[in-house]
DNA sequence: ATCCCTTTGAAGGGT
DNA sequence: ACCCTTCAAAGGGAT
């Protein structure tokens, strides 16, 4: 698939072509599997936290997938062939379904809207954070504007008109984003949900549930905290607010919920303390918006709490996705890395390195004592 | 308060 | 080209 630039089309972002899977090679297992017993369900629902190396969901995966014959190959390669299939029909099954309750996306800072100078020489940006603005890239997705229309209560409506800036939604979003033509329309989800029922028929979450089913649920619908939907305090040295920008604090993503809260946690505290670089985050690959987009619904359906039991799920349901599915956000990955590209021309991941404390670096020492040497 | 866990993908550096 | 490491999100749990 031309557009998902397996190299070609934009030299921006790194090429999304798909590597293969991880557990690609599994698959070959996984053709036996095929015949998937129910027995083997219900060993997975009672064990699904620790079934992530046995992988059924791939497996399934491979199942609804398989119906191509090169089923085993990378993944890019079936990008490429599946969006030579695709451009069917556009009635997009799949974002119909109630999982797509609108995207994150939906809401952006200003660089992002159209009206708005994505030009990292344009200080002209309005900091204050639109609340129904559009994103352009929402107008990749069929997410339907209008399950985030009723903008959340926290954010004021009419804060897009206190910048004076206007969105024209139906403005053409290569145009903001430099893509060739027609990269954007290219994705056209052809198969549909109607292959889905691999996850969700083993049960909405396929999950042991350790918690009682007090959670948050809905309410964590109201909050989709995308990093490309909510302003922050930080701002790019170019003056461009950016929502990968984080005030040196961190904690980001648990402040962008509320505006008003990340405010007031701001203001006062350390106004004077010398203003440390804010930090530029990493553009969200095609998973982390996966993930993004659907944690608050694997939480409401599994009612689990812990991110790395969610996390999980949520690894096997991209998988589980189609081709189609999946190419969905790789484009969307693909427009962040652009875009961040051009807001921060000079950045690096490099840059972040470190900064979070050396994790399991060490932990990985550990197990192979090869590193006492 | 900080780090871990857990997932996939991107990116950078080393070989 | 390939391999390894780190980070991106998330939030409960552990330290």
């Amino acid at each position: 698939m031309p557009q998902l630039s397996s190299g070609g089309g934009d030299d921006l972002g790194a090429n999304d072509e798909m590597i293969a899977f991880k557990d690609e090679g599994e698959q070959e297992e996984k053709i036996q599997e095929n015949a998937f017993t129910e027995r083997d369900l219900a060993d997975l629902k009672s064990s699904l936290v620790n079934e992530s190396e046995i992988s059924q969901s791939p497996s399934a995966a491979a199942v609804r997938r398989g119906q191509h014959p090169g089923e085993q190959r990378g993944f890019a390669e079936k990008h490429r062939e599946h969006h030579d299939g695709v451009s069917k029909h556009q009635d997009g099954g799949m974002y119909k379904t109630p999982a797509y309750a609108g995207y994150p996306f939906l809401m952006l800072p200003d660089p992002y809207l159209p009206n708005s100078s994505v030009s990292p020489s344009s200080n002209k940006v309005s900091v204050v954070q639109q609340s129904h603005g559009m994103h352009p890239l929402s107008s990749l997705l069929p997410y339907s504007n209008d399950h985030f229309s009723p903008s959340p209560p926290h954010l004021p409506t009419d804060m897009s008109q206190k910048t004076g800036v206007h969105r024209h939604q139906s403005q053409d979003l290569s145009g903001y984003y430099s893509l060739p033509p027609g990269g954007v329309g290219q994705i056209s989800p052809s198969m549909g949900w109607q292959s889905q029922p691999v996850y969700p028929a083993l049960t909405p979450c396929g999950f042991r549930q350790p918690y009682s089913s007090n959670l948050p649920g809905a309410s964590s619908y109201s909050r989709f905290p995308h990093s490309l939907m909510l302003g922050h305090s930080g701002m790019h040295p170019t003056g461009i607010p950016h929502p990968a920008i984080v005030p040196p604090s961190g904690k980001q993503e648990h402040d962008q919920y509320d505006r008003g809260m990340y405010v007031k946690q701001h203001m006062e505290p350390k106004r004077e303390k010398e203003p440390k670089k804010p930090v530029i985050k990493k553009p969200l690959n095609a998973f982390m918006l996966y993930m993004k987009e659907m944690r608050a619904k694997v939480i409401a359906e599994c009612t689990l709490k812990e991110s790395a039991a969610i996390n999980q799920i949520l690894g096997r349901r991209w998988h589980a996705l189609t081709r189609e599915e999946q190419a969905k956000y790789y484009e969307l990955a693909r427009k962040e890395r652009q875009l961040h590209m051009q807001l921060y021309p000079t950045w690096s991941a490099r840059d972040n390195y470190g900064k979070k404390k050396r994790r399991k670096r060490e932990k990985q020492q550990d197990p192979n004592t090869d590193n006492s040497l």
